[in-house]
DNA sequence: AGTGTATCCTGCAGGC
DNA sequence: TGCCTGCAGGATACAC
């Protein structure tokens, strides 16, 4: 699920409920999104203020005034819903993974069906180190297509392939590659380092405009996903290719193609993204 | 270095 | 209706 423009969202959404409040209790109703026990978990956090929120690529990080931040991969289905009383009947997340109980009332609930998210509380060192190990933000200021030109250039790897790695570019995940890579007119099966210059700075174009219009848009919904206020992401319906294989491109009607690289689906417009030549 | 495979887990769509 | 298979926004470890 959750992509840069995902975590985005919902920390924007998160920011104005939770800062300020302090976790009075956590409870941890499925320990297998923590990477520690529940008892150490819980006692890092409890206590704690809540001072800012924020995001680093896909992972939504909430800082702690005792110097420790909450960092939450959402995976493919995690949802972050804070509550101002505990929900009930058919308003309560159906897969609680950890809820954090707040003093004076509230309640923020990690909600995961599959589990496949990560809760984990960390020093503000332990995750300085653990950013460092991600590659820049794509939306960031000094991020240009140079630096993506450069980056591109040391790898052989599939392009698609390429930017899915955190370690490259932090917070691109499968639908907004592919949408990017459309965009750009760069089939998805070209090595990174066969990209010119200038295809470089189609790529790194079309990727900003694509992450920044979903943000607008609250992120995507295929099916789990949902804002910190529980609603639906509306970008959707201006999906260009992700699964779409088989309907007519929006551009010039050749049937959109799905292929498999790296065991992950891929699409694309066999004629404006032109296969490379080997 | 890069790929395919498997793993974690649940739910849903499609075929029969 | 039920059963089965395949597939899913992520990330990691493994063998090759």
């Amino acid at each position: 699920m959750p992509e840069l423009p995902e975590a985005e969202t919902i920390v924007q959404g998160l920011r104005p409920t939770i800062v300020g409040r302090v976790v009075r209790r956590t409870e941890v109703v499925h320990a297998d999104v923590l990477r520690e026990s529940r008892s150490a978990f819980a006692a890092k956090v409890r206590g704690g203020r809540i001072s800012a929120v924020g995001r680093r690529g896909k992972n939504v990080v909430v800082s702690l005034d005792s110097d420790r931040v909450i960092a939450v991969n959402l995976g493919m289905t995690g949802r972050l819903l804070p509550f101002a009383t505990p929900p009930t009947g058919a308003h309560a997340p159906q897969h609680p993974a950890v809820r954090f109980r707040f003093e004076g009332g509230g309640v923020l609930v990690f909600d995961d069906t599959r589990r496949f998210g990560t809760v984990e509380c960390l020093t503000n060192a332990e995750w300085e180190e653990r950013s460092e190990r991600m590659g820049p933000e794509p939306l960031g200021r000094g991020y240009s297509a140079g630096d993506l030109h450069r980056a591109l250039g040391r790898s052989r790897s599939p392009v698609r392939s390429w930017l899915l790695d955190q370690r490259r570019v932090a917070g691109v995940g499968n639908i907004y590659a592919n949408e990017a890579l459309f965009l750009a007119g760069v089939h998805p099966r070209t090595p990174a380092r066969a990209i010119a210059a200038d295809e470089a700075t189609a790529l790194h174009r079309s990727l900003r405009r694509v992450l920044r219009a979903a943000i607008r848009a609250g992120g995507t919904t295929l099916r789990d996903y949902r804002t910190a206020e529980g609603l639906e992401g509306q970008y959707a319906p201006r999906l260009f290719v992700y699964g779409r294989d088989d309907q007519p491109c929006s551009r010039c009607r050749s049937p959109i193609r799905r292929i498999v690289l790296s065991n992950r689906a891929a699409f694309f417009c066999p004629e404006c993204q032109p296969e490379p030549v080997a």
